[in-house]
DNA sequence: CAAAAATAAACGAACGTTCTTTTATTAAAA
DNA sequence: TTTTAATAAAAGAACGTTCGTTTATTTTTG
C-alpha cells in the first residue's frame, strides 16, 4: 500500500492558515486551498474530515505548540519577577518569529469557533500558571486577586503591544510602532509594579 | 414618491450583526440575512452597495457610537485618575449593555477586514486621548511613555476582563467569571498604580 | 401620474463534498 | 528475481446546493 505524503498535509495546513489570516474565514475555500497547496480537493478529505475539522486541527496543534514555547525555561517555582519575564520573552519571541500563527490564533480566539472548540483543546500552560500564581501569592511576591484579573493585567498588555507591532498602521494618527526589547522590558516593569504588593 | 422604511435598514443591520457574532463572517449570507430581516435580498442592495459595504457601514457606525459613549462625561483636561476612571466605567457599561455590539467589534478588530477599513473610520476618541495623555504627562500625573504602551497598559486589561465576563466558560479550568463593580475598580487601581509616576 | 421602494425570480459562479478512476507502493506468489 | 495481487493515496471531474448580485416587475406614496 501507498504511504501518506506528510509534506502534503503540511502544505494544506500552512496554506489554510495563510488564507484565513489574509482573507478571513470566508476566504478559506476548499477548492482554492487545494489549488494553493498543489493538491486535489479530494486529497484534503483524506487528512481532514471536513472544513471545520481542518480548522479545528490546526487550532489544536497551534495551541499546543504555543503553550510549550511559552513554558520553555519556565518553572512554576520561580520567583514571580523572573517567571513572568521568562513568559513574556518566550511569547514575544514566538509571536515575532511566527506572525502568521499569531494572527491565526488571534483571529480564532475572537471568532465564534473559539467557544465551540475550546472545550477539547489541551493547554499545558493553564495548569503551570495556576501553580505559579499560587506560589507567588504565598511568598507575598504578588497581590492576591482573581485569576482573571491576574491574567488581564499580566498578559493583555503584552498581546496588545505585539498587535501594535504587527499592525501596518500602528495607532491611527501615529506612525508605525516598533516593539524593541527595551520597550518590552519597560512595559513589563510597569506590569510588575502593578502586581507586586 | 415612496419613502425609505428606516426600520428595514435597521433590521438588516441588526440581523447582520447577530449573524456575524453567532456564526462568524462565513455565516453571513445575503439570502439568509434577507430572510432573517424579513426582506427581499434585492432590498438589501438598496441600502448597501454590496456585502462588504454592509459590513463596513455597520463597523463605521458602531465605531462612532462606541467612541461617543466612551467620551460621555469625559474631558481631556481632567486629572488622570478621574479621566481614566470615567473612560473605564463608560466602556464597561456600554459593553455590558450591548454585548452583541461588543462581540461584533472584537471580531472585526481581529479580522483582515480591520486593516482594510481602518483608514477611513472616523474615531473622535483618538484625538481626545492624545490631548488627555499629553496633559497628564505635563502635570506629572502619568509616566512618560509611547502612546502604544500607554494604550496597552490602560485599556487592554479592561477589554480582557470584559471578555472573560462575557465568555461562557471563563478561564479554562475555572468557573464562570462575573465582573462586578468592585473587581473593576480594583483592577483600575492596579493600572493606575502602574501608570502613575 | 411619477418615482422610488420593494419584491420574486433568476443569473452564473463558487461552494463543500463525493464518486470514480488512476497511481504508487508493499508483500506475497511465481 | 520477476510478476502479480492488494491497498491506500491521490487525482479529476462532477454532484447538488448555496452564494452574491441583478433584472424585470409590482407596489406604495408624495
Amino acid at each position: 500500500m501507498r504511504l501518506r505524503d506528510e509534506l502534503k498535509e503540511l502544505a494544506i495546513r500552512e496554506q489554510a492558515m495563510e488564507m484565513i489570516v489574509k482573507e478571513g474565514f470566508d476566504g478559506l475555500s476548499m477548492q482554492k486551498l487545494a489549488k494553493a497547496a498543489g493538491v486535489s480537493p479530494a486529497t484534503i478529505y483524506i487528512y481532514f474530515k471536513d472544513r471545520e475539522d481542518l480548522i479545528r486541527q490546526i487550532y489544536y496543534e497551534e495551541m499546543l505548540v504555543m503553550s510549550q514555547e511559552t513554558l520553555k525555561g519556565f518553572d512554576p517555582d520561580m520567583h514571580f519577577d523572573e517567571g513572568l519575564r521568562v513568559q513574556w520573552m518566550n511569547r514575544a519571541q514566538y509571536c515575532m518569529k511566527y506572525p502568521l500563527r499569531m494572527h491565526f490564533m488571534e483571529q480564532m480566539r475572537h471568532s465564534p469557533l473559539h467557544e465551540k472548540f475550546q472545550g477539547d483543546a489541551q493547554n499545558p500552560f493553564s495548569a503551570a500558571m495556576k501553580t505559579f500564581v499560587a506560589n507567588a501569592i504565598q511568598r507575598n511576591e504578588l497581590v492576591k486577586l482573581p485569576i482573571e484579573v491576574y491574567w488581564s493585567m499580566a498578559y493583555a498588555p503584552l498581546y496588545q503591544l505585539i498587535k501594535f507591532h504587527q499592525s501596518e498602521n500602528g495607532m491611527p494618527g501615529w506612525g508605525k510602532f516598533v516593539l524593541d526589547e527595551q520597550t518590552l522590558n519597560r512595559t513589563l516593569d510597569l506590569v510588575l509594579k502593578a502586581l507586586k504588593p
